[in-house]
DNA sequence: ACTAAATAGTGGACAAAAGCCACCATTCTG
DNA sequence: CAGAATGGTGGCTTTTGTCCACTATTTAGT
């Protein structure tokens, strides 16, 4: 078990790193999206989460807060909706060509911010990170494919 | 250099552990302190930050919100404002015997949620943990004393 | 097959969180 | 000593998020 200097040091950790990436990443590059709308356009593009209730938890947003998200990026022809095939509750979410830019252009920038975060390490210390980090994300999300 | 790939890596695990430790740590523990206010509350405590202009750097909050944060906690007792003495322009903050019990509260909670965070892991995994978290430390915030 | 519970999505109303701007007073800098 | 920078405050607005109620469908239990 961990001592209570431990825990300390982990917790500093964890509120830096909340607020260096909060920073870091709450910019949404010229693509007039606020930041949650970027979120549901990045989580569309990268996981291919295509129903609302797939995106609300993930992003652990409530459910009719990202109906209205939704919304907005419909009007603004980033995503359009379609009926489900499997589900008539349900609908499914798609990228428009518009929407895929965006999402191209969001990618693009998140890569090149942490490449920044990391740029002032040598290539043997931005190996040493991206081990921790798979040992951290390891540990704490067991659960994943 | 890391490639695209480990980027992602990189990126999906910052994700996973903003939106993880936002869920965790969210929660004010029946101090009737709302989010914003609790991390007031934290810094102080844990890091002796005394004036706003520091407490909103730490926090990377605009200066006129945390005065206004100050104030709802000045007028709930829990923090003081005390005049400079080096700083005319500038204030000292202290808390109050009861902002410190709700400290209290507040770090011994946040103590046991990393815990309860770790709990799933053995002794040595969670020795491993901190040893990864010591890593990214060193690497990505390298001027701490 | 039928009912009750659970689930997906929406909208109204509202609260919490945060940002921008202008301003004052003080301190620092050249 | 003038001008720039800094610390703090308040007005005002926007952004973000929550709570609740409701409809329509699907699932589970019997």
């Amino acid at each position: 078990m961990l001592n209570l200097a431990q825990i300390g040091q982990i917790r500093d950790f964890n509120r830096q790193y909340v607020i260096k990436l909060g920073v870091l990443s709450r910019k949404t590059y010229q693509t007039d999206l606020t930041w949650p709308q970027a979120r549901l356009v990045i989580e569309m593009g990268l996981h291919h989460l295509n129903t609302p209730i797939e995106l609300s938890r993930q992003l652990n947003l409530d459910k009719s807060y990202t109906s209205r998200l939704i919304k907005q990026l419909v009007s603004r022809d980033i995503i359009v909706k379609e009926p489900s095939a499997v589900d008539a509750r349900s609908i499914n979410l798609r990228l428009t060509p518009d929407g895929d830019k965006i999402f191209q252009q969001l990618n693009q920038r998140s890569n090149q911010q942490v490449q920044a975060l990391l740029s002032g390490l040598t290539p043997d210390q931005q190996t040493e990170f991206f081990t921790a980090i798979q040992t951290i994300n390891t540990l704490i999300f067991p659960n994943k494919k």
